[in-house]
DNA sequence: CTCCTCGTTGGACACGTGTCCAGACCGTAG
DNA sequence: CTACGGTCTGGACACGTGTCCAACGAGGAG
């Protein structure tokens, strides 16, 4: 259970979006500083020590906080990276396709952008994997979250085509993620892949 | 690090897969026999209370096993459950496919074959999922398994397609699985899912 | 300035993991 | 029958998780 006593469950950009949270307080500027040293902590934990070695004491004493405060903003480890990746997914800006273009291109330049979620050291990216995993209510949130973000990017790109295609797209681009997380396929490679899906659909239609 | 006595990561139908380990000793009946309990244990344990809900040492308990036996065996909680999905996917009975058939009919047959191991209780096949994750060498080890035993039979129904397809079609499996472990998709549609990607892609070949 | 509220802090707690070990146990070889 | 080798056992261990709580501190309202 959460049990918390503020506003947690997601202290993204949109720092009200807690589902029916009863203090809708809003946070202070220590606070923010707090988790975002938290965050940063924990990147930097996850790279050198995976996921496996970071642990949420190391990661709270790294980042000037007590324990017990780790605790109160970010429910759990897993909770810890969800939000990581959560902020990162975030930060992918906006992608304008050109409607006339073909699938494949469309569907490249917002996969392309997206890409820039799992730059840097796959460390961390597969470690957030693993914790998007949890059944953690605060990580099953951010995981939706996620899930249809990504969703709305690549259905959005796909649009034309058939709701079809766009789902098998996003599930194929899931299937691409989780399969560099294993290590059986490159990060870099994930974006050709979703390009080379679209195309083999897109001879059928267009 | 595993560190077993004998030879464990790997007490499948295959029992001596182990990868050069030293002592290389067949495993007597009343082995065979613990371990067989562990992960029938496991299987009800898993379905009572989830991922969270297991500890290795409750199973052990409810298997008529000590503890230290069972880690003697299944070198962590995750290695248990992973070996309880790669006995159900290696004991899914090959499918002989019609070259001459349409890629989706062929695909289905195999696809549908496969679905015997996520049938029963999804609580299951969810928790072995989030196991899979684990870096745990002994994990690792069965999830390459795991993962080249789907993939070649999938690859082997999409054959006479091109390899690009074969591999399409793995990876969109693959992600249709983690959607149906995260809930955002039923067990129960995923064979359709994956022939419907199938027959996206054959309207352009064939 | 004082009070009061609320977040922070450190430390205890219960619990689970995975490791290790000395001793009990059992089948087999001599 | 006895000795021996390897296995099983229970119970310790170190460590990490997530929870809880009493005490502390800072900042705003009166």
């Amino acid at each position: 259970m959460p049990a918390a006593p503020l506003a947690r469950a997601s202290v993204g950009e949109d720092r009200m979006t807690v589902a029916a949270q009863v203090p809708r307080r809003r946070l202070t500027d220590r606070q923010v500083e707090s988790i975002d040293a938290l965050l940063v902590a924990a990147e930097a934990e996850v790279e050198e020590a995976g996921y496996d070695g970071l642990s949420v004491r190391s990661v709270a004493r790294r980042a000037g906080v007590a324990p017990a405060t780790a605790y109160n903003y970010l429910s759990s480890k897993d909770h810890l990276l969800a939000e990581l990746l959560w902020r990162r997914v975030a930060a992918v800006p906006e992608v304008v396709v050109d409607p006339g273009a073909p699938l494949a291109d469309r569907l490249e330049a917002t996969v392309d952008a997206l890409a820039a979620v799992t730059t840097g050291s796959p460390e961390v990216v597969a470690a957030c994997t693993q914790a998007l995993l949890s059944s953690n209510l605060d990580v099953v949130g951010l995981r939706v979250r996620i899930g249809a973000e990504i969703h709305r990017r690549i259905a959005a790109a796909a649009a034309p085509a058939g709701d079809a295609v766009a789902e098998v797209l996003v599930t194929t681009y899931f299937g691409a993620l989780l399969s560099a997380g294993m290590g059986h396929m490159v990060y870099a490679d994930v974006p050709a892949f979703v390009v080379t899906a679209a195309r083999l659909m897109a001879a059928g239609e267009d």
